[in-house]
DNA sequence: CATGATAATTAACATATGTTAATGTAGTTT
DNA sequence: AAACTACATTAACATATGTTAATTATCATG
């Protein structure tokens, strides 16, 4: 259905929501529609104010470095969260850009509200707490592949981990969240 | 001083600590002394459930790799803690070694005391969220440097970003956080 | 002071991945 | 169907980093 309603199924998977939670968060969280190509965030725009929960479609973020080339930091789909997490999180302007890479609905949630429903529901902070403290591993995992793994096998693990991406990322998207050239996923692949 | 004292000052700093709080945290905080290469936590043991918050000296966690190489995922000096977060946080076997590089006296925490302060006092909840958050935000900040950057540009803002680093660690413990070779870091520091 | 252990540096060579450029493929528009 | 665009593959060559091994530096200890 790809409207609110999703969004509280989700939630309800981890806690309790109350008639009270609800009317609140019904009444902060904005549904919007993106197109592939649009961009959520830019980086370097003044603040990340917004956090975005995804229905439908797929969107990630990434850097533009000085060479103008893209690294992708994550990819989110269906019940994913994605923003800009080192802006939003710092309060600092926007390091990463996060586009839409297929036509998706979100729900776009804002900090100040979002605090405000910890603070009326303090069994929202722990959702969220226990929330972070998995991506938390995940990105730990990340580093530790980083560490100690060849982009091939970064690659053999992105693909058993995240099945899903392989057919809705475009090549050179997964290379450059893989941290190669897309000529070297190519290589890969090819012998594999 | 390096005593109990030490850590309700780093939590005064973060939130205001009731004598109720004072009481139940002294009764589960326990204050250890190490040396240098003693293990904290071991890799495969099968589980993690203690958190270390360190008031002296040095540690670092690192992961064996199949061909016996360390890989550094983490230093921690004063008021930093440290674990093996990817065991702690997911509730399985450990990933990770911790051990002591400077003698080092610490506190041990473990996951279902801390629980118990979450329940009892939620204001430190919001404080371990806030922390999250920021490491969250450090986590990020290294992806994407190892994304963007060669070798000696991680290496350049490893030493402006964590200065103390490189008069406490040994030079294969930094390469092998930057990812490299000792042999590489140092070819790195010939022509810098 | 001499010795031995541990760590850091250097050099020659090997290899994985990057770079550039050409070619191939698929989907879209006219 | 032709032409165009975006993306993927391939190949030749370049380069950063790894590997191995020898040398040097540092520091504790007999």
């Amino acid at each position: 259905m790809n409207n609110m309603e999703d969004f509280f199924n989700y939630l309800s998977n981890g806690l309790s929501v109350s008639d009270e939670a609800r009317d609140l968060i019904s009444s902060i969280a904005k549904i919007k529609r993106f197109q592939k190509g649009d961009l959520l965030i830019e980086q370097g725009q003044e603040n990340v104010l917004q956090t975005y929960f995804v229905l439908n479609g797929v969107l990630r973020s990434f850097v533009i470095d000085k060479n103008d080339k893209e690294h992708t930091v994550q990819f989110a789909i269906k019940n994913w969260w994605i923003s800009d997490y080192i802006g939003y999180y710092s309060n600092s302007e926007a390091m990463l850009n996060v586009d839409c890479i297929k036509d998706c609905i979100v729900i776009k949630l804002n900090r100040a509200s979002i605090q405000e429903v910890f603070t009326r529901f303090p069994e929202f902070e722990t959702f969220h707490r226990k929330n972070l403290e998995r991506t938390f591993v995940r990105l730990n995992k990340r580093i530790v592949n980083h560490l100690q793994l060849s982009a091939r096998d970064r690659y053999l693990n992105f693909i058993t981990e995240y099945p899903e991406m392989e057919s809705v990322a475009m090549n050179y998207h997964i290379a450059s969240y893989l941290g190669i050239t897309q000529q070297s996923l190519s290589r890969i692949r090819s012998n594999t």
